[in-house]
DNA sequence: ATGTAC
């Protein structure tokens, strides 16, 4: 198949690759079916090639079946480099929203419990926990809080009394990146920081109450503590102002590091250094504490969501199934052609999906493989998969993290009306809540691709295994 | 994603 200038090769049903041409150094490789394929922007295959084309990079550039356009690197795109080899990391590979992510919580509920309370439910944690553009919330952090924070991560948060010892097993690197270095992480990063832990924020970020709607895999559900009609909570947000201010800061540096290491850029927003510079472990550093900073944010809005379940279904017990990022650069030991190597993994938009008996699982998960929490678009279903071991050679454990865009906030702003979504959602049993009925608007389910679409070819190109289908009743939205 | 432009 043609998409723009590159030709995809057919590797078999859910695998294509587009082989190297010009400056590309590795093939790049996309997951998906062929309508999906079909749907993305010819600039996502000029973007995947881009990539492809960085010093260092290992096997491939892959792109998840969820890949739409992205700042640089794809949204849905995984790439990993070896930094003996002049291997990079780039600030945009990573993204903006420095760890991303989504938490998964169980309730001990079932619909029916939560059904006569919907309403309550939405407008209590609604007013409970903030969210919006700018949102602050009642945590205001000082100079030793910040740096406890940007340290610790949700471990930080746990200590502070936001949620207990337990949920930091059910959390990647256990709820605390190591390696993190606030030093790296200017005052105007802290300053936009400060007031803003324990707040959803906007665009795509949002927390849903979901009930299980269907269970593919009944043994893996049963080990994830998951079955039909129970509800589960997902949180989807990540490091708010503080990771952005990073990314951004960062990726003016790395324009000029990029150049000083006479790395050839085919597009300015791949801007990167190499993992083996000054720049790069000083990014690697910040991001690193970025990533704690929404590991902490998550951990203390699952605290506030507790206090909402407290006051209006008292008998609700929330806890963690698991929280996995989807914006990061991780240090992973990867198999590449028969040898171990220590690979910097930029997954943008792509979740890691750890197989059975991976090391890093917590004990618990160990035995059936890492939990991969889909978030899909607001008002349509959301997904439960589980890492397989055969992952480690598609993608480096990587499979897709949301719906997709299919079309841009602007188109999407035009097409619907927020307040007439909020009310056809409702008459579906579906309680929205938002501040912003443009943003809901922009948030559309009809602007997003088809989740069950994605997560089937994520199963069937083998990267994850489907385990429980969700289905929306309550959304507060940022 | 984002004090939706410094």
């Amino acid at each position: 198949m043609n998409k723009g200038e590159y030709t995809l090769q057919r590797e078999s049903e859910f695998a294509w690759r587009i082989d190297p041409t010009g400056k590309m150094r590795v093939p790049g490789v996309v997951y998906a079916d062929e309508s999906l394929i079909e749907g993305m922007d010819d600039k996502v295959f000029e973007q995947l090639a881009n990539v492809a084309s960085l010093p260092g990079i290992v096997q491939a550039a892959y792109a998840m079946p969820d890949a739409h356009w992205g700042y640089g690197f794809p949204i849905g795109g995984v790439a990993a480099f070896d930094p003996d080899e002049g291997g990079v990391v780039s600030a945009g590979g990573v993204g903006f929203d420095i760890s991303c992510g989504v938490r998964c919580l169980r309730t001990g509920l079932t619909v029916d419990d939560i059904e006569p309370h919907k309403k309550k439910l939405a407008d209590q944690l609604y007013k409970h926990i903030p969210v919006g553009v700018g949102s602050t919330g009642r945590i205001h952090l000082n100079d030793k809080g910040m740096q406890g924070m940007l340290r610790g991560g949700a471990r930080w948060a746990v200590e502070q009394g936001f949620g207990n010892p337990e949920d930091l097993e059910h959390i990647e690197e256990r709820g605390c990146m190591a390696g993190a270095d606030p030093a790296e992480v200017s005052d105007r990063a802290r300053k936009r920081q400060q007031d803003e832990m324990g707040t959803l924020g906007s665009g795509n970020h949002y927390l849903e109450v979901q009930r299980v709607a269907e269970i593919y895999d009944r043994n893996t559900a049963a080990a994830f503590g998951l079955q039909v009609d129970d509800v589960v909570i997902f949180i989807h947000c990540g490091s708010r102002g503080l990771g952005h201010q990073i990314g951004t800061e960062f990726l003016k540096y790395m324009v000029l590091a990029a150049s000083q290491h006479k790395i050839e850029l085919p597009d300015r927003e791949l801007a990167c250094a190499p993992i083996n510079s000054e720049l790069g472990q000083a990014y690697l550093g910040a991001m690193r504490a970025g990533i704690n900073c929404a590991l902490a944010n998550r951990q203390i809005i699952t605290h506030l969501t507790r206090e909402v379940f407290a006051d209006v279904l008292p008998k609700a017990d929330l806890t963690l199934l698991f929280d996995v990022s989807h914006n990061t650069c991780k240090v992973e030991a990867h198999r590449v052609q028969g040898g171990e190597r220590k690979l910097y993994v930029h997954r943008k938009g792509a979740t890691r999906a750890f197989g059975p008996g991976h090391p890093e699982i917590p004990e618990t998960l160990r035995a059936v493989g890492q939990p991969v929490l889909i978030g899909g678009s607001m008002g349509t279903e959301s997904h439960v998969l589980v890492g397989t071991e055969q992952g480690a050679d598609l993608s480096f454990h990587s499979a897709c993290h949301g719906a997709g865009r299919a079309m841009s906030r602007h188109q999407a702003s035009k097409q619907w009306r927020g307040r007439s979504l909020v009310d056809e959602l409702a008459e579906r049993g579906i309680q929205i809540r938002s501040p912003s009925m443009r943003g809901v608007a922009e948030e559309a389910p009809g602007a997003y691709k088809d989740v069950r679409a994605v997560v089937d070819a994520a199963e069937k190109a083998g990267l994850a295994r489907k385990v429980a289908r969700l289905e929306p009743h309550v959304c507060v939205k940022g």
